[in-house]
DNA sequence: ATTATGTTCAATTAATTACTTGAATAGTTA
DNA sequence: TAACTATTCAAGTAATTAATTGAACATAAT
């Protein structure tokens, strides 16, 4: 094998590396969000500050992520929306291809009377055409770095005392932060068992900034 | 961390794990091309036979590709399209974010007088109107296992010979593996020196199948 | 200057990975 | 049946990886 091919492939095997371990994977998903430093990533994600910085510095060094140092703290971020598309993709060849993600969804994922998730397309035509509430259901501070155009945010904890504050005629169309997080699947089930008629979005927010449509900042 | 979350982002972390190692990349990439025994696998990817079986057991267990046996052969070939797609992405980021992919192409590949490759689109409209000659510059067996409409086959060491066979007064597009198989730029550079307008397809087969474009068979 | 804070570095350990070697298995041919 | 072929399995080794711990470093606050 020549010179040149079998340096080509290490390198993008660097890529799959970085990618090669859940507690990145993680991290990534959180920096999609927004970023943030490494010791509230730390707290997130539930590891040690040493642990998570190594694992940064890894994401680092093949490009995934970058990061500023702003007084005491560095905060890092996911460095393009490549980053994200890379991972949506890699969640539907997973989605696709492993019988196990298939079983983890089905077990922890259920959605009474099984609704087809709305394509982000789809979604913004009836945003524009106003026939639909959308709720974000990410933390406030996720919500307040970038959410979708008209979008309330209701974290979990909040959305059963704000059911009376909502439309119950409006279809409801909710999203959090990407394809498998359990906000959405959670708040869809608990509007519908509420008499709303709610659906999800087929991701998040990442996916729906990566794609190329329009973000709303919180003032 | 709860314990689907932990769980889905682990399912995840495996496909990334497939995609850790440079001698598997390049056996998907050469498994895109077409479908091929462990035997001949090994042989092209410069592994041992076993060493290339547990490789493919790897790929196999995460579902990127999948395996028939044919008498006393078996033979493996990628699951499906979003697993070139998957690799295209992955090439994609390590382009845009690692420095080193950067150094390789301008080291190797260098084609005088830098020129846009083309996008399938564009080639494929071009094609329609008979505007161009497209020529393959794989090896003989993978032309055969499917190919661009009306691409002729051309393998790089039969290049030379073939010139005066070209029309010079048509442009002349070449294609081969992937974005950063060497043939297809060698093949480019060598028309050039000989007066053709010639150009690179910005890819190569298996993400021109993998998009849904047209795909012809050899008889 | 001294102290406190957030991050990174360095050393260590246990677990995993890539690869080799030789044996075992399944299917084919003589 | 016996010999042959292609693939897989199993055991072993060297290298790499994830995580812990405690020290080191940079910046800010007192």
């Amino acid at each position: 094998m020549s010179e040149f091919k079998h340096n080509i492939f290490e390198q993008f095997a660097r890529i799959g590396k970085a990618l090669s371990n859940g507690n990145r994977l993680q991290m990534l998903e959180f920096l999609a969000q927004r970023e943030r430093s490494v010791e509230e990533l730390a707290r997130v994600a539930g590891l040690s500050v040493a642990n998570t910085s190594q694992h940064l510095q890894q994401l680092r060094q093949v490009g995934l992520v970058s990061s500023v140092k702003r007084g005491l703290q560095v905060f890092y971020r996911v460095s393009s929306d490549d980053v994200v598309e890379l991972m949506r993709v890699m969640r539907c060849v997973a989605e696709n291809h492993l019988a196990e993600v298939g079983h983890l969804v089905n077990t922890f994922l259920t959605v009474k009377d099984e609704l087809e998730p709305l394509r982000r397309e789809e979604l913004m035509q009836r945003v524009e055409q106003g026939l639909v509430t959308v709720i974000d259901v990410r933390p406030a501070e996720e919500y307040a770095a970038g959410h979708l155009p008209g979008a309330v945010n209701i974290p979990p904890q909040e959305l059963e005392q704000r059911l009376q504050l909502l439309d119950a005629g409006q279809e409801i169309v909710a999203y959090c932060r990407g394809a498998h997080c359990v906000y959405s699947y959670n708040a869809v089930q608990q509007l519908r068992e509420h008499g709303f008629s709610a659906s999800r979005l087929e991701d998040g927010f990442p996916e729906w900034k990566g794609a190329g449509y329009p973000v709303e900042l919180s003032a």
